[in-house]
DNA sequence: TTGTAAGCGTTATCAC
DNA sequence: GTGATAACGCTTACAA
């Protein structure tokens, strides 16, 4: 065992000044790098910095300042998924270029409990972060709630459920899926099902909405099999259902890539071939599409350049500009590959 | 377009203090729930807090208290390697979990440009943060430097290049690869190969370490391949270039999940049934374990508890207790599925 | 160009 | 129980 020794008091800018024989308000101006300064001060004030190993206390700054130069990226979603979820890292890698370019340091918080809900209204109330970027808000969420009377500037990627006149970013979910399900039709197949998944958020039942635009009259209920999650098994659970409702079956809509693996699974057990018994699409163009055997035709979201907006979105209202009402929606190609 | 309104002032304690008639000791002491508040004043304080939509100033309260409550997440990984990577998301749940109990706010930083990592250098520096878990340091880390310097808590999820002086949990690479190779060895495979990655790091450089502790006088140099990431990619690209050195291979360590499953894929290009013709194994037992065909056998990284461990560390050390000198190192059980 | 001093919103130590 | 008041470390007029 060893005792770690005792944090060393910190060197505050009144250090520094005693040690370069300057008044505080010299330091300070040096380390902001203001004009104004003789050059035989900066010099020294350089040095004595270095010597005494000052660094700057950000909370004092914030405190004077009234601002943290830091934005909040709020995620909220359940454990499993958020190992899983493919978009998450790029929003995230998005959002965080953006800020990054502007100087502003990105804080990611994650939500996990209620305890966490908590904890995260209170950092954000408590003037830790300028704004804040959040993936996946819940329905009438303490968050959501906080922003609002705070009025802090934040950008939603994906619809928020209520409070609909924050701004957000997103994609059409609806329309999305009703044109790859429309080019699945293309392709010539008879009996065409979706696995739904995740239909208590928007972005799940917009899915499905899609999906039954497409079909129009041939539209059959019994053809959609329903699962909570976008996960590799529900959608095998999914697809299984499905395979046994109608074993003739030939062409499906995975309501996510995870859920088309898991459904390719299904199939292979099945001894189904695919794209040669059935077409399978999925939705995301994540990272699974391409690890599938075939690779999946699938709708592709642009993960980093929602991050990258929502971010943009924050920024504009931190330099006060005007907000375009309602939300942006990106645009979303069809990518098309070997699963139909 | 629409304006958005300028956030209104925040009221401070003062506000509440006026409203309620008392003075401004009194409110905080209310804020903080501590003893000796008559109940009449503690509620006039909650109602006029109320009315005023009074929430406290977190870097007025850090600036007096001289902490913050919260501790940093590091996160230093290429881009395209953090979107795959399976385990970050593990530890940093852990470490969430851990943290969250305690009632700390984690704030994950990661790290992704240059930039980044003078900012969060900067952050870290500020006392925004409290304490520090860092996941994948780099060598001569500017970010090590600084926790060096500074003499923050701080713990190291995988082993710090340098400064090995200070705490970090992490799993033994080295003997944990050479189990998993000993138990693909037992299964009677005569010509077994390895698909090296990331031997520029310790977790790599260890992997290939075991294997040839395992295979002792049977190690072949010729049938090792070295690729430089744990990806999808290189494990398929390593795995051809160990068919064309030698197609009767039998047996594959893989260094990771990823890398085995792109050696799968490899392997079912060139015809080459699993575990048929050859007996193929991984390492992480991340999500990829279980979406490839047939399920990979693999030595399990208990990624949660690294980050939960490594949160306990950082605790620990804010309570000003004694470490444990060297790093703490957690089991790794090996999960046989179907592969070999 | 530099120094002085008044806050920023809390907490904490005293008296009362 | 409660109210002054002095920090905490910084920025920023305003004076010099």
């Amino acid at each position: 065992m060893v005792t770690i020794p005792a944090r060393r008091k910190r060197a505050t800018i009144h250090d520094v000044a005693v040690e370069a024989g300057v008044s505080r308000g010299t330091v300070s101006r040096v380390v902001n790098d203001e004009p104004y300064v003789s050059s035989s001060a900066r010099i020294a004030i350089e040095a004595a910095i270095e010597k005494v190993g000052y660094v700057p206390n950000n909370a004092a700054r914030s405190l004077v300042m009234q601002r943290s130069e830091a934005v909040g990226f709020i995620v909220h979603e359940p454990h499993s998924l958020f190992l899983d979820d493919p978009n998450i890292g790029g929003i995230l890698l998005g959002a965080n270029t953006v800020l990054s370019r502007a100087d502003y340091q990105m804080v990611s918080l994650v939500i996990d409990s209620q305890r966490d809900t908590d904890r995260v209204a209170r950092y954000l109330s408590g003037g830790f972060v300028d704004g804040v970027v959040i993936v996946s808000a819940r329905h009438e969420d303490p968050i959501t709630k906080v922003i609002g009377k705070l009025r802090l500037p934040a950008a939603f990627v994906g619809h928020p459920p209520d409070l609909q006149e924050l701004p957000f970013v997103g994609i059409d979910n609806r329309a999305s899926a009703r044109a790859i399900t429309e080019r699945l039709m293309q392709t010539g197949r008879r009996r065409i099902g979706m696995v739904a998944a995740a239909l208590d958020r928007d972005s799940g039942a917009d899915r499905l909405a899609g999906f039954t635009d497409a079909l129009g009259d041939r539209f059959d209920p019994a053809l959609v099999t329903r699962v909570p999650l976008y996960t590799f098994n529900d959608g095998a659970m999914g697809m299984r259902e499905l395979l046994q409702r109608d074993p003739l079956i030939d062409g499906v809509f995975a309501a996510s890539d995870a859920v088309a693996a898991g459904a390719l699974e299904a199939l292979r057990d099945a001894g189904r071939s695919v794209p040669g018994d059935v077409g399978i699409v999925g939705f995301d163009d994540s990272s699974w599409a391409l690890r599938t055997q075939p690779h999946l035709s699938t709708v592709h979201q642009p993960a980093f350049g929602l991050g990258a907006a929502a971010a943009e979105c924050v920024l504009s209202q931190l330099r006060g500009e005007e907000q375009p009402t309602g939300g942006i929606l990106l645009e979303t190609p069809i990518v098309w590959r070997d699963s139909a």
